[in-house]
DNA sequence: CTGAGATTGACAATCGTTCTCAATAACGCC
DNA sequence: GGCGTTATTGAGAACGATTGTCAATCTCAG
């Protein structure tokens, strides 16, 4: 049975009033910070379950894994910025079928795919010139 | 000066000597269990300087680096079985055209992408049903 | 209100990876 | 072939992210 505690509501909360990727120990200082006590151990497993049940989108980067809150329940994929981490959400539809197509052609089934996309946004891109 | 020792060699044969996606560990073990004496730390550093190089693709899956032996210089992407690591070489210009375009799109520039396919090989599917 | 049991959090433990640094070995040069 | 410079190695320590442990706490159906 799945409870609600004040915990998971302020991890829920603290991702959806960030920009961009965030990794758990960040998201766990930022509450910190902000007079919060939850434990890291509880950061990490709301936003493991967050991601389980679709309310947040993770990815992993350099060796950590990074969450962001989401539209709930719409697939879609992102364009991030190296440097300040902005992010834009991007749905491409001939991408799904493509990735369909491509397992399918070779007896894959039950098929899922990782697709990112990453680079430097407008404004980084100005500053690093 | 870049200097040719037997370990760099063996882990170079080693990997093109296995099927599918191999972690440093795995490949490590490998190694010693047919009678080489090569490091730990060795192997990392083997690893990631071919992937630098371009002759070894990689991938993080699940909070490890994964490696394979690759034709060098070509771009491509991978479809890879869950549960037996089988792999297949994929092209799309038609998904790199799109990850080009969408980045642009948005303003972004020096665009990279991160393209994989996962699923169960025709093989595991039978035998898992 | 109450009790079963889900959840928490401090801490230890684990896991992949990188760092350190003395010993070794590769190779341009004579 | 020898020499010296210097990249490379490897054992182990150190590291950072994540997960496990487990008693104390809190949630909520009844
Ligand atoms: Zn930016
Ligand atoms: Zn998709
Ligand atoms: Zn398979
Ligand atoms: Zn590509």
């Amino acid at each position: 049975m799945r409870r609600n505690t004040w915990q998971r509501e302020a991890v829920r909360e603290a991702l959806g009033g960030t920009e961009g990727f965030v990794s758990a120990q960040t998201l766990h200082a930022g509450l910190r910070e902000a007079g919060s006590e939850v434990g890291l151990a509880t950061v990490y497993r709301a936003l493991a379950d967050l991601a389980d049940a679709g309310e947040a989108d993770s990815l992993q980067s350099d060796g950590e894994n990074l969450y962001r809150a989401c539209t709930p329940g719409s697939h879609h994929h992102h364009l991030i910025c190296r440097h300040c981490g902005a992010t834009v959400e991007i749905t491409a539809d001939a991408v799904e079928t493509w990735a369909r197509d491509v397992a399918a052609e070779h007896g894959f089934t039950a098929p899922q795919h990782v697709v990112d996309v990453f680079g430097y946004c407008a404004a980084c891109s100005r500053e690093l010139a």
